[in-house]
DNA sequence: ACCAGATGATTAGGAAGCTAACTATATGGG
DNA sequence: CCCATATAGTTAGCTTCCTAATCATCTGGT
């Protein structure tokens, strides 16, 4: 260990991992702090450059995020719905949906059925952002993956899905 | 697709994918899609999920990391060291720094070298703090992963680097 | 038919991150 | 030796998310 982390990124290292463990007489494995800890590491590096990636189309994560399951729900959808799908509070959503409807990307309409209930509505030009920002989104996202063959792709979304169904017992009692 | 999304996770399908793409004529690979909007939606759960456990012990995710980054500098480290080392601006260290500060975690001394830098030291509180959640906190780790064999957990580690070292491309150019 | 409790949406206020601008100190080329 | 520029730290102001509280409406048990 010289004076230089030599490490910008804040990738932490196994030996980082063993040592913490070993400080504390712990008898973890490493190797599984070290997936945890470079999986949390990786998700907020992604976050901040999708967010600088959105910001590009005049967005953010959250609201884009809104517009295509608005585009995948045939374009009408209730906030508490969104909310769910969305993974977000439903203030939250309150709060993506001014931003959006401000710029006309979306509209807000009362429900017909449920006299509380409320409809977020794509506009056409919310539909036409989407379609403005689809190729270079994708092709993006594409290049993200890109060093991949096709099988590791599907041997990730395995091993991610059997780590993610499993964020609860994070915080769990 | 009936009305209810199944879904409440906030964990998109492949078809889903394969329905976006085809929307706008394109021809990328859905399951590259797939995990990258997956690996982003695991990382903003993941990271919600650690603001909740790290409050209990009265922290949050980046003041216990910027305790852990001190405790692994032998206790002391400038703001400006810490801000590389853990990927984060300058301004949010002082933020960090500030709180740690006002509960005696850590504390702040001028440098003797150079008279713009600040050192900021890991107090005993802030120590014994670590100590404190050491046991709870690297079970937990272990838990999240505790779905993985070991060899999975170094393909998992493995296949997550060659995807982190292209997130600089999703804002390239 | 009514009231209690559940649910939908919003508002208010807080935390963590960012960038840009400011202050103070270092450093190096002329 | 001195001034221009770079670097360290902080401050101000923004965004996104959150929880808790509020208000309106719906629903079910008696």
């Amino acid at each position: 260990m010289s004076d230089e982390d030599a490490n910008p990124g804040a990738a932490p290292t196994l030996e980082q991992a063993r040592k913490q463990i070993a400080r504390y007489g712990l008898e973890t494995d490493p190797q599984a702090v070290l997936v945890a800890v470079r999986l949390m590491a990786a998700g907020a590096r992604l976050d901040r450059a999708s967010e600088v990636h959105f910001a590009r189309s005049g967005l953010s994560t959250g609201r884009y995020r809104l517009l295509v399951d608005l585009e995948d729900s045939d374009g009408e959808k209730s906030p508490s719905q969104l909310a769910k799908s969305l993974g977000v509070s439903r203030a939250t959503v309150t709060g993506l949906v001014v931003g959006l409807e401000r710029e006309g990307l979306v509209a807000r309409r009362a429900s017909t059925e449920d006299g509380r209930g409320a409809v977020v509505v794509l506009t056409a030009r919310g539909s036409q952002r989407l379609r403005d920002m689809a190729a270079d989104h994708f092709a993006r996202l594409e290049a993200l993956v890109g060093g991949l063959a096709a099988d590791e792709r599907g041997l990730f979304l395995d091993l991610l899905e059997r780590i993610t169904q499993r964020i609860d017992a994070l915080t769990a009692e």
